[in-house]
DNA sequence: TGTGAGACTTGGAATAATCTTC
DNA sequence: GAAGATTATTCCAAGTCTCACA
């Protein structure tokens, strides 16, 4: 076994670092002219802007564009104006003139270990029967926390909001955020004015449907509740399922109560020990029966078992959009011919003349197959696969039991590239134990590889967290097997993440001052960098970096504009037009600042389609410029302290008295607002507009159903008809809540905002404030990812 | 200083499992 | 209990960012 040196120098920031960010922040105030405000560019959500739905050309693609405001104008009266007053952001953000020069010291990894620790400190592990007794009422004790206090104490006093915002940083951790951000909070007010502004739900309130009416007496505590959503909504008994859930609970690894302090260490270690089985690989190639045959020309074609099961990997994908695309075709005969015999290659020569229907309806009836399989059939490989799960799916690391997120080792298959990808159709060759490498204790028997067949490389490596890597012959980059996302080590750094994005909230204020400046700097690589931060933190655009368009598909992220993903209209907007990540499209029509306008014009001039706009920055230099602010500060960072801010603001609008239908509505819109300012769009699905004249249909039915029970009770004035009154409006209330939210998620996908950007504690808090089960919000999945967020007090502030 | 390898997060679609309705 | 709808899980592509090295 390889014992890997650790190569990484975790420790970050260092004199040089420390010093660099102190000087340039005195230079900056000491320039000090007051930046003018620009509240965040979120998008406002409006149905108006979902996606076509008549078909693939408009799959995940925003038709209409969004103009959002970005000027410091105060934006046009909306609902959501009432919970923070205009002009906010330009009055508190004359108040940051006095920031202190010891920003970036406060936020270093030892002043994150310190919050964090404190955390766990202000948490102390109480037993499960007192835990779920009462969770959310827990009131933690003052705790020391000497980094906090010191960061508190270094502070400038006149920084009042800043101040006492790290005073609850301080016993924030410790449980007792106390809610500071009110009006008063700066950075409230700007998020305020700027989040998108979701309509009111156009409905009535409804009188609490039987679950929701359930009294919070009775309800478990939201948070820690162990009940499934159904339960929690008070209909019906815990059942075995369920008790096999609690039990599952029981052995969660509390590794959030512990001491975070040393869980950080430096960094360089990840794991002290760590034993598995190995991974599971794809079976081998098992040859077509006679009936599934290949017919060339016409004729029917004996193959060899390679080409065979390259051609069993193209008849697959007949009913994809792939094979309409000339790339992959093209890229799958190059491929073919690679593995074909001298015989074949001279016979099989043009795809067009190639039958795969013959195979492609085999699968299709092996699929019938499975489909029908008996209950007992589909027991026995259900059993099958929790034996695999058991060998295969979990670690032992440090001592405990882990969960394994991806022990199958990715099958062969043709490349499906998203967008126009170059590689589109490629063959993606078998994994086979000679390319993988397994990491392990030293101490640990390293699993046996297949017989006859040996590892790649079995190393120890505890700088990093995964368990096996293999090069993938497709990219050329690695692939890892990794642990589940509920475990320490993925949970750790997600906590640490949302604590980095929380620091950010401190230093944002200098931040767009800064770069605000700079946007007129006689440098012009200064001015495309406060441009491009200012889009990077108003339109939660992604860093962007430089791409290889013979190897992948043709997108691009901030810093990769070029010429063409740009159009200006005079006096001031912007228009957007580019395919970023996953080749998804992103439009939007922005009015900016005359500034950033102007400085737009000067980028573009002289410049034609293919020319970078920000032909002088880079995206090493970007993020190096930002950890002078703060250490660990990178642009993705600005991505999540938006979508977590924009959540906690839009959250503010959640009826308090409402039904949990209406609440959870609430939550969905907030969570909708974000998905739109991240640009998280999904296809339409197909029987999306079926499924709406269904829902239609049935709120009609319920609609009569209640008119005539309405009748019945005029007539009678028996009270047992009232209440059925009562039951079928809310009924109706509920519905018509299902389908305004089915409709307005129509093209947006919530879930990577939930899952990746979203800290959970807002969401957490907001259900204990509500009083709405944790279970309505987060499915038991993603309760165990954020199990470490459960905990959180009631008055939590991102 | 630029480049590429390496490690990890983010992302939507496909598929499987479960729930609801008839 | 079958069919259809909804939700959860899996899959794997495609980003970001750091670090070592030339």
């Amino acid at each position: 076994m390889t014992d890997v040196e650790p190569k990484l120098s975790v420790k970050r920031e260092n004199e040089d670092t420390l010093e660099a960010a102190d000087s340039k922040r005195a230079r900056l105030d000491a320039n000090g002219d007051e930046p003018s405000a620009t509240p965040v560019g979120v998008r406002k959500h409006s149905r108006d802007q979902t996606a076509d739905e008549n078909g693939a050309d408009t799959k995940r693609v925003r038709q209409t564009p969004v103009k959002t405001e970005v000027k410091s104008e105060p934006a046009a009266a909306s609902p959501r104006k009432a919970a923070t007053p205009k002009g906010k952001y330009a009055e508190a953000d004359s108040d940051s003139e006095s920031e202190s020069n010891s920003d970036s010291d406060a936020d270093d990894k030892k002043s994150l270990a310190a919050r964090l620790a404190s955390k766990a400190k202000a948490s102390p592990k109480p037993s499960p029967k007192a835990k779920a007794a009462a969770p959310s009422s827990a009131k933690k004790a003052p705790t020391p926390k000497k980094a906090a206090k010191k960061e508190s104490s270094d502070e400038e006093s006149e920084e009042s909001e800043d101040s006492s915002e790290d005073e609850d940083d301080g016993s924030d951790e410790s449980g007792s955020d106390s809610g500071s951000d009110d009006d008063s909070d700066d950075e409230d007010a700007y998020d305020d004015e700027d989040a998108p502004k979701p309509k009111k739900p156009a409905v009535k309130k409804a009188a609490s449907p039987k679950k929701a009416a359930a009294s919070p007496k009775t309800k478990p505590a939201a948070g820690t509740s162990k009940k499934a959503s159904k339960s929690a909504d008070g209909d019906g008994a815990v059942t075995k399922k369920k008790k096999k859930a609690d039990e599952d609970d029981e052995d969660v690894h509390k590794w959030w109560e512990e001491d975070l302090t040393a869980m950080l260490g430096d960094g360089s270690e990840r794991w002290q020990t760590l034993s598995h089985n190995g991974v599971m690989l794809a079976p081998e190639y098992v040859a077509l029966p006679p009936q599934a045959f290949f017919k060339y020309n016409g004729q029917k074609v004996a193959l060899s078992l390679p080409t065979e099961e390259l051609i069993g990997f193209y008849a697959a994908m007949l009913k994809s959009d792939y094979v309409t695309k000339d790339k992959f075709n093209e890229n799958f005969m190059v491929e073919l011919r690679k593995v074909m015999t001298k015989e074949e290659k001279a016979l099989i020569t043009d795809l067009a003349k190639c039958d795969f229907t013959v195979i492609q309806d085999y699968f299709e009836q092996q699929r019938e197959i499975r489909k029908n399989r008996t209950k007992e059939e589909k027991a026995a490989i259900k059993a099958q696969n929790e034996e695999l799960v058991k060998q295969y799916g979990f670690c032992l690391m440090d001592g405990r039991k882990e969960r394994i997120a991806n022990f199958r080792v990715e099958p062969p298959g043709l490349f499906r590239g998203r967008g126009d990808h170059p590689k589109m159709g490629m063959l993606k060759r078998r994994v086979v134990p000679e390319d993988i490498t397994i990491n392990c204790s030293k101490d640990s028997t390293p699993p046996a590889p297949p017989a006859g067949h040996k590892w790649k490389e079995v190393i120890c490596n505890k700088t990093v967290t995964w368990l096996a890597s293999w090069v993938d012959g497709i990219s050329g980059h690695a692939k890892y097997v990794m642990l589940n996302s509920a475990s320490k080590l993925k949970g750790l750094n997600d906590m640490k993440k949302y604590e980095k994005a929380r620091d950010l909230k401190k230093h944002i204020k200098h931040i767009r001052r800064s770069y605000t400046e700079d946007m007129s700097s006689k440098e012009m690589a200064i001015r495309q960098r406060a441009t491009a931060l200012h889009f990077i933190d108003r339109l939660a655009l992604r860093c962007g970096n430089e791409k290889d368009p013979e190897e992948q598909a043709d997108t691009v992220g901030c810093c990769s504009l070029r010429f063409e993903h740009i159009k200006l209209e005079e006096p001031s907007t912007v228009h957007f037009d580019f395919l970023g990540k996953d080749s998804i499209r992103y439009q939007n029509s922005v009015d900016v600042e005359e500034r950033v306008y102007k400085n737009l014009i000067i980028f573009q001039k002289n410049k034609e389609e293919g020319d970078l706009l920000f032909d002088r920055l880079t995206t090493t230099a970007l993020n190096k410029y930002l950890t002078d602010f703060m250490p660990g500060l990178t642009a993705k960072v600005f991505r999540t302290y938006n979508a977590s801010i924009t959540l906690q603001e839009q959250l503010k609008l959640t009826p308090t008295d409402g039904s949990i239908h209406e609440k959870v509505l609430a939550y969905n819109r907030a969570n909708r607002a974000v998905a739109v300012l991240c640009n998280h769009q999904r296809s339409v699905p197909k029987k999306f507009g079926e499924q709406m004249d269904k829902m239609d249909e049935k709120i009609e039915a319920v609609k009569k159903e209640l008119n005539e029970a309405r009748k019945v009770y005029k007539e009678t004035k028996d009270e047992k008809k009232k209440a059925a009154v009562e039951r079928l409006k809310a009924r109706v209330d509920s519905l018509v809540i299902q389908k305004t939210d089915k409709d307005e998620n129509k093209t947006i996908a919530l879930s990577t905002a939930k899952l990746n950007y979203l800290d959970p504690r807002i969401t957490v808090a907001w259900c204990k404030r509500y009083d709405v089960p944790v279970e309505k919000i987060y499915n038991k999945t993603q309760r165990s990812k954020f199990a470490w967020s459960m905990g959180v007090p009631t008055d939590f502030t991102f």
